[in-house]
DNA sequence: AACCTACACAACCGCAATCAC
DNA sequence: GGTGATTGCGGTTGTGTAGGT
């Protein structure tokens, strides 16, 4: 379908933001919300592409962002996630409040790779270096963390018709697609992963414990304001208002009837679309 | 002090998913 | 159901800076 360019890009300014082109988005985005990123930057009178304000504000304006250091804690937590979800980074980034995608994939590009590497873990695989060949790996995927993490979740027959970024993916290793999408680390040199270790299945014989490590409490953070949340997305996806009753199968995109047994915590009206994705986690809302 | 290198992170790009008509 | 517009994600690149020589 032919694409038209996001922006005039002979009228934007690309590179780093300004102090007052800062202040334009913050002022526009407290006084009109969130949203309609393609209008917002002639609204609030900034020569910049709709999508460079929405980065900007997600990724280092959102007055809920924390910033500062990853703890001993986040690392983990961040490992553990990674080996379960490969690189969502997205979804990683929601089960830390505050935390982007963007700083936890830079994070774990600078950081984490080094530090498993160092402990002789290969970061794609999360398999012991020496052991990680493609044919050790190739042993299996049906046995995960993943599954260990859900059980229920195990004999589920291959979702049909799942669009690639269904999350089920990565709740589902045990089909093909799992390991093409939400397991397709990047490669070890860190450059595009998209034709990665497309089958080569993650981790077979990863045991992480997730099973624990996904019940237990995860750091709290303030309460998002409702400027925070995403206005557009809320208004298409209001269901995340509602998540403190919200399963880590529905968290993950698990549709109703999918695997997941959950229905009465997915209270959205919206149909499956609602499912795309997890938001941040609430104050005091565990996964 | 000057240069080089590695690191950290902000920002961009391309594409897929989703929405709206 | 088809199509164009918009949003969001993941990969990659660019740039500033700290540390080493």
């Amino acid at each position: 379908m032919g694409r038209s360019p996001c922006c005039e890009k002979a009228h934007t300014n690309k590179g780093a933001w300004t102090k007052e082109e800062d202040q334009r988005l913050i002022a526009y985005i407290k006084a009109h919300g969130e949203g309609c990123w393609r209008s917002l930057p002639k609204a609030a009178g900034l020569l910049r592409c709709g999508k460079s304000c929405r980065l900007r504000w997600m990724n280092y304006l959102r007055p809920d962002l924390k910033r500062g250091n990853f703890t001993d804690d986040d690392d983990e937590l961040i490992i553990k996630l990674h080996a379960l979800l490969g690189n969502k980074w997205s979804l990683i980034a929601g089960q830390l409040p505050g935390r982007t995608d963007n700083e936890i994939k830079n994070y774990w590009n600078t950081h984490i790779k080094r530090k498993l590497l160092s402990r002789g873990i290969d970061p794609q695989t999360h398999r012991p270096v020496s052991a990680g060949s493609s044919a050790a790996a190739a042993s299996g995927l049906t046995t995960t963390a993943s599954t260990a993490a859900f059980p229920s979740l195990a004999p589920a027959p291959p979702p049909q018709q799942h669009r690639l970024h269904n999350p089920v993916h990565a709740a589902a290793p045990s089909n093909a697609s799992f390991a093409r999408s939400a397991a397709s680390p990047p490669s070890e040199d860190g450059h595009s992963s998209s034709g990665g270790s497309s089958d080569a299945p993650r981790c077979p014989d990863l045991n992480l414990d997730l099973d624990l490590d996904l019940s237990m409490s995860l750091p709290s953070s303030p309460p998002k304001t409702p400027a925070a949340a995403s206005s557009t997305t809320a208004s298409r996806h209001h269901h995340h208002q509602q998540q403190k009753t919200i399963c880590l199968c529905y968290h993950l995109g698990v549709r109703n009837g999918d695997v997941c047994s959950c229905k009465a915590a997915a209270p959205s009206p919206a149909g499956p679309r609602a499912f795309r994705f997890l938001r941040p986690l609430e104050e005091g809302q565990y996964i």
